[in-house]
DNA sequence: TATAAGAATGATACTCATTCTCAATATATT
DNA sequence: AATATATTGAGAATGAGTATCATTCTTATA
């Protein structure tokens, strides 16, 4: 993703600051929290303080540049909004987080929604459990 | 529910203040959060505390009574836990939640996770939408 | 029954993620 | 350049939830 193009598209002014925040979650391979995405970006700048980490978040999600998410682990974490919805495997002991895609699933929810007279706007489905790893 | 036989049940002494907060929150025919619960519970009986409506949920939990539910509005909310599992359709008007059950989606789940080498223990699955008065 | 030990309670202090405030700095506009 | 507007950083404030601790029940035992 080009950060460059894409702030610049939604009319978000893209400072430095917010530079090495955006490339430090979007380049990150995990799902990164407030507090550690702030010390990843403070260690490459130690200026930059914690509410603009916060505030950039926040901008970001409401472009729809990312996507905030909650796996229950105390804080919420954050990833860049893939075009294809998805959802989550979570393991609760490395808390590694595997992504997937389930259409099937996905219809039956509209057909469930349906039947109680529902408009679905969103949804959130998370499977917690062991990973391969960590369930042997 | 009887609410003394699971107490004795499971070995939890049931004091004027745990019976009161337990009585509240299962008669209750919505998702209470810790905060409404203490204010519906302080009307009858002020003086009770809110450290002792955090901890009577608490033990609840741990014994299996009831279930804590994150539905993103910044609060817990808790409902007594059914034997069969059942997910949740949020209403994002008026906050109502439909419970509903679909046996096929967690057969599916179980699919996905077998193909990822993961092996579920429980999950979370809310839609979010408009519920049929609000969606008009 | 009296009493000592243990459990539960309520008030309040604390924690921690997140948001707000505000003065200082940077950027854009005239 | 001068002025208006945005952004920033430091730290204060918020709010849900937890921990502390002295006080108040219960219970067990002498």
């Amino acid at each position: 993703m080009n950060i460059e193009k894409v702030f610049v598209e939604k009319g978000i002014s893209l400072t430095s600051q917010r530079r090495l925040i955006a490339e430090t979650l979007l380049n990150s391979s995990k799902h990164l929290g407030a507090e550690e995405l702030f010390y990843l970006v403070h260690k490459k700048n130690p200026r930059i303080g914690l509410a603009t980490v916060y505030r950039t978040l926040q901008i970001m999600r409401e472009n729809g540049i990312i996507e905030k998410r909650d796996f229950g682990d105390g804080c919420s974490r954050y990833e860049d909004r893939k075009d294809m919805h998805h959802d989550h495997l979570i393991c609760m002991k490395c808390g590694n987080v595997i992504e997937f895609d389930e259409p099937t699933i996905e219809n039956l929810q509209m057909k469930v929604a349906e039947k109680k007279r529902f408009k679905v706007v969103t949804h959130r489905l998370e499977l917690f459990g062991y990973c391969n790893k960590c369930s042997k």
